[in-house]
DNA sequence: TCACATTTGTCCGTATGTATC
DNA sequence: AGATACATACGGACAAATGTG
């Protein structure tokens, strides 16, 4: 009898260009490249897999639309590794939404629910070092919200913050996915809503940042007397605002 | 102050192979394109963009990967216009997951709490449908367990239809991912260890698989009876069961 | 500032394997 | 079984962009 290998080895062998993708890729999660690594140009790394460069250019493209590298042209360009793959989780969210295979209430929902469990294991493991990374993120903001700048970014960045604060490293690539696709959905929505309805849009956008730093700031308090059910209930409820923004805006 | 469109508009002109693919991808979310339907050929595609044959197949890999195409070889072949968006997701979150040093724990922690959520909105939204994908799910699983097989993929996919009864299409994603992460990061560990363990993992797996299907069941009922509790309950311990099963096998 | 080397982006032509009719 | 249609893969070439000296 031939074991079990053989007997359900693939159907139909791999083409070249995965095998190659799938090669490079491995040796960036076994931590063999790591991010910021630069890896040969597509002529040296053509010839050292002994491939022609439309292969390797093709297993680029999978490994740059995943989100493990990106590419730079010129002198001392080539292909640069990343260290996160939020952004093309993030893109899909997208492509999913204007598929409408998924609705904002979905994401919202299910970014809320998983956000209050987060928030059990913050309020459980968080250490002073967290509350600091917190303030950090909460100063920053609004320090531009005083420039008069939306701090679209550092809000995002303050569940992130808190997903790491979870000790949980899961976390914060659920969190951050999800986080990352109601940002993207939002500032793509608020383009769209500009070019017809004017500049007034932009106020409210600042007056909500605004709403969600304050809220963000009762949260941190509540983190810090080890609060769970205010500091849960607070969490519900910004994030359903935050939905409920995103269902206005879709309109 | 100019608007925020011409701030943020791209540093760098799209590549040809982005445009293309844009292009098509846009002809899908439109419904102009349906699944099912075949794209020409390579170079049919290649001579109505006006781009040559390298160029457009770097668009169709982005396409391949994201899911909206599938690539037949051969006569009456071609680009196969497909569905497969959610599945793609689920392939990065298990690329996701593989780049942060993820352990067995957390991964079961996370679970747990992802799938005590969704378990709230499956008694709110399921239907007799639901129920009835879920028990011949057992029925089928009891089977195998008669004829001597552990029920392994059964029991898996009680978990997926448990996620799509939630009625929220992000979770089946989610939970899916985590499943598959968890299999993948096992079968590693295991594979490593293999040599030293003998066969005698089997009887043990069976009994495994058997109290896992019981586990199943109870949570069923519970559903079934609409108590939130007691099903919030039974899955908890069943989640701790197959966690700390999952840790004696990783050691 | 300017030329140069490096690297990606793109094109063309060709050959081969494979699935379908 | 043979012809056809298609993806896969290779090699060579030039253009465009970008960092460096």
């Amino acid at each position: 009898m031939q074991n079990s290998k053989a007997l359900f080895s693939p159907i139909r062998e791999k083409r070249t260009f995965e095998r190659v993708s799938a090669k490079i890729k491995r040796l960036i999660l076994d931590g063999v490249l790591k991010p910021g690594d630069h890896l040969p140009s597509e002529i040296e790394l053509a010839r050292q897999f002994d491939v022609s460069r439309q292969t390797l250019r093709e297993a680029l493209r999978i490994l740059e639309l995943t989100g493990f590298i990106t590419v730079q042209k010129g002198g001392s360009g080539g292909p640069l590794i990343q260290d996160t793959l939020m952004n093309s989780i993030s893109n899909l969210y997208l492509d999913a939404f204007q598929m409408e295979k998924i609705t904002i209430e979905e994401l919202t929902v299910i970014r809320c629910d998983i956000e209050k469990s987060m928030l059990n294991h913050v309020i459980d493991k968080s250490v002073e070092a967290d509350f600091a990374a917190l303030e950090a993120n909460l100063i920053e903001a609004s320090r531009k919200i005083e420039d008069n700048q939306p701090a679209i970014h550092e809000n995002i960045e303050f569940h992130n913050i808190l997903a790491k604060a979870s000790k949980n490293n899961v976390y914060p690539v659920v969190v951050g996915s999800i986080a990352a696709a109601t940002r993207d959905l939002l500032t793509r929505l608020i383009d769209e809503t500009l070019s017809e309805k004017g500049l007034s849009e932009y106020d409210e956008n600042m007056v909500n940042t605004k709403v969600a730093v304050v809220s963000h700031k009762a949260i941190l308090a509540a983190i810090r007397k080890r609060d769970k059910k205010t500091a849960v209930q607070l969490l519900e409820q910004h994030l359903h605002e935050v939905g409920n923004r995103l269902k206005k805006l879709a309109k």
